[in-house]
DNA sequence: TTGAAAGCGTTACCAC
DNA sequence: GTGGTAACGCTTTCAA
C-alpha cells in the first residue's frame, strides 16, 4: 500500500505501475498534446497519484537547460520602495510560470557582485537588476549569454535592456502641483545618485522652478533613507528664507522629513507643505498622508519579466508614465 | 582565443584543456582536499579561468540531491514585519551557503497551498513557513521527507518544529510599562488570529491588567493591517470612558492607530499614549516614534536555518526573548 | 595522485 | 500511439 522505503518515486516507477514506457509518462506529465491516447493518459495519471510521484526539478532542468528561476538583485526589502518591486515581480513571474530567486545585497556595495555570482551559480535563467551601485558592472557580470534587464531606469542606456518610469514627468507633476498651491520657495531633498549620471527629479524640479521664474533654493543632497530625510530638514529650515514647501525625492525620504518637521513643532501642510515621489503603500499612512507620484510598479515588473522571456538581448528601453496621487501633505 | 560557439563550457572541456580527467576537475572545483597535487590543481584552475567554466547547478543538484534552495512561504513583503524576516533569513541562509526561494502568498488564503506546491516543484531542500492561515495544513503539505520549520510561533505545536519569540513576555513588558506611566484604562487593538488558537498578546494584556486590579476594556479585534488599526480607533475612543493608553498588537496596526488619532485631533502621547509590538525598523519613524517590543528577528532566522541544516525532523520548539524599546509614543 | 565509468531523473528523437 | 534509448553535466566509487 505505502512504500516501505523513503526512496523517491521516479518516472520509471510510474511507467512500471502504469504498464507503459517512461517516454509516455513524460508526455503525460508535460501535457504533450495528441501524443498519447486518453485511456493511457488516465492510466498514467492514476499511477502518478497512487505513487505520489513528483517530477525531479533538477533532472528536468539539466535536460532542458531551464530552471524557471529569475534572479532578482535588489538592495533590501525593508525599504518599501524595493518591496513594491519584489511583490510586483513575484506576481509577474508566477503568472508566467517562473519563480523569483532573491538576491539581496543588503546595501553592501561589494555584496552586489557576490549576489550576482551566487544567483548565476544557482542556475537562474535570467536576471533582473534593481540596484543602486555599479550598475553596469554588475549587469555585465551576468554574462552575455543570459537575458537580463536593468529595472528602474528612466533613460536608455547604450547596449542595455532597461525598464523604468518617466521620472522627469513624475517630478514635474509634483512640482507643478506645489506651484499651483501658490508656493514660491520650494526646496528639494533627495539622495545622492551613485550608479547613475544625474537625478532626473532634481533636474525636473529645477526646470519647473525656472519655467515659473522662481529661484530654486540650494537642494539638500543626503542619502536615500529616512535618516537622510530627517537630517536634511535642519539644512533646509535653518536658512534665512526657509522654503514653504518641500519636494522629497522619495517617500522614504519624506517620512524622515515629516518626522523632523514635527519634532521642530512645524505643522504640515500649514507651516510647510510636503510632496514626494514613488507612491509606495506606506505613503498613505504617514501623518499627514503624502501627496506623491506613483511608480508604475506592476507595469514595470510585467514588462521586465516579458522581456526576459522574449530572450530579448537587443538593447531597448521602456518607460511608463507616473501618476500623481493627491493626499493631504501638500495642502489640498 | 575565444570560443566561436555559445555552447556552454563543461567539465569535459576543462579536463581536455588541462590534460586531466573529468574527475580531477571535479576534485578541484569542490576543493577536495589532499586529493590532487598542487601542480595539477593550478593547471586545472588555469584551464577553468581560460575557458570561463561555470559548474552547472542543475547537474550537480541532480547528482547530489541538493539544490541549496530554502523555500520561504510568507504572505507579503510590503509589511515590514515580514520584510524583517525575509532580510534576516536571507542573511542567515547566505551565511550558510543557501539561497532563499521566495514564496509569496500575497495574502491569498489559497495561495498558500499553491505556493508550497510551487516551491516543492522547484526542488527546494527545505521549507520555512511564516504564514497566517491554515498553518498546519500547509506545513504537512511540504511532505514529511523535507526538513521544515514553522516560524514565528511562541508555543510548541505537537509534532512540529517551531521557532518564535516570547510574545507573552513581550506583551507583558509593554503593558507593565504603560501601567508604570500611571495609565489605568489601557485598551488593546489587534487582529484576529486565523491559524492559531489564541493571541498571547491579548492574553498577556488581560493578565497584567488583572494583576494590577485594573478593568480591561473590551479589546478591539480587526485585521492585521494599517487600515484595521485606523478603523479600530473609532470603536475605542467613542466609548463613554475611552482609554488613556492603547496597546497595539503590531507596529503595523499602531501606524493606523496613530493616523486615526491624529485625524481626530488627539495628541500622542498627551491625550492618548500608544505602545506596540514587533519593533520593526519603521516603528522608529512614525510620529511620534513608537515604544514597542522588538522581535528577535536575527536570532529566529538563524535558528530556523540551523534547524533545517540539522535536518532536524524531531519536533521541538525554540523561543527567544523580546526586548522593550522605549521611544516617545508612551509618554516617556 | 589520477582516471574510468556508473549512474542521478529527465526529455526528445527515432523506430515501430 | 507507444517504446527504446542516448544524452544532459556532474559526483563518486573503485582500480590503477
Amino acid at each position: 500500500m505505502c512504500a516501505r522505503q523513503t526512496r523517491p518515486v521516479t518516472r520509471t516507477d510510474v511507467a512500471r505501475e502504469a504498464g507503459v514506457s517512461t517516454a509516455v509518462v513524460s508526455y503525460v506529465v508535460n501535457n504533450d498534446p495528441g501524443h498519447v491516447s486518453e485511456a493511457t493518459r488516465a492510466r498514467v495519471r492514476d499511477a502518478i497519484r497512487r505513487l505520489g510521484y513528483r517530477p525531479n526539478a533538477s533532472a528536468r532542468a539539466l535536460k532542458t537547460g531551464q530552471t524557471g528561476l529569475i534572479g532578482l538583485v535588489v538592495p533590501e526589502v525593508l525599504n518599501p520602495y524595493y518591496a513594491e518591486f519584489v511583490e510586483a515581480l513575484d506576481r509577474a513571474a508566477s503568472e508566467r510560470g517562473s519563480s523569483i530567486l532573491l538576491g539581496l545585497t543588503h546595501k553592501d556595495p561589494e555584496g552586489e557582485e557576490k549576489t550576482v555570482r551566487s544567483l548565476v551559480a544557482r542556475g537562474v535563467d535570467s536576471l533582473i537588476y534593481q540596484c543602486d551601485f555599479n550598475d553596469e558592472k554588475a549587469y555585465r557580470m551576468g554574462g552575455d549569454s543570459m537575458p537580463r534587464v536593468l529595472l528602474d531606469r528612466s533613460e536608455p542606456l547604450p547596449g542595455l535592456v532597461t525598464v523604468g518610469a518617466d521620472s522627469t514627468g513624475g517630478a514635474r507633476q509634483v512640482v507643478e502641483h506645489l506651484v499651483g498651491h501658490g508656493h514660491r520657495r520650494i526646496g528639494y531633498v533627495g539622495g545622492r545618485m551613485v550608479g547613475r549620471k544625474s537625478d532626473l527629479r532634481l533636474a525636473a524640479w529645477r526646470q519647473v522652478m525656472a519655467e515659473h521664474h522662481l529661484d530654486a533654493p540650494e537642494p539638500v543632497l543626503t542619502d536615500w533613507s529616512r535618516e537622510g530625510g530627517y537630517r536634511s530638514v535642519g539644512d533646509l529650515m535653518d536658512r534665512d528664507d526657509p522654503p514653504t514647501a518641500i519636494f522629497a525625492g522619495s517617500d522614504f525620504t519624506a517620512v524622515g522629513v515629516l518626522q523632523a518637521l514635527h519634532d521642530r513643532g512645524l505643522q504640515v501642510p500649514g507651516d510647510v507643505a510636503v510632496a514626494s515621489f514613488d507612491g509606495t503603500a506606506d505613503s498613505a499612512y504617514t501623518y499627514p498622508a503624502l501627496t506623491t507620484v506613483r511608480q508604475p510598479f506592476d507595469e514595470m515588473a510585467g514588462r521586465a519579466v516579458d522581456l526576459l522571456a522574449e530572450d530579448g538581448r537587443a538593447p531597448q528601453s521602456t518607460v511608463f508614465p507616473m501618476a500623481l496621487v493627491v493626499r493631504s501633505s501638500c495642502g489640498c
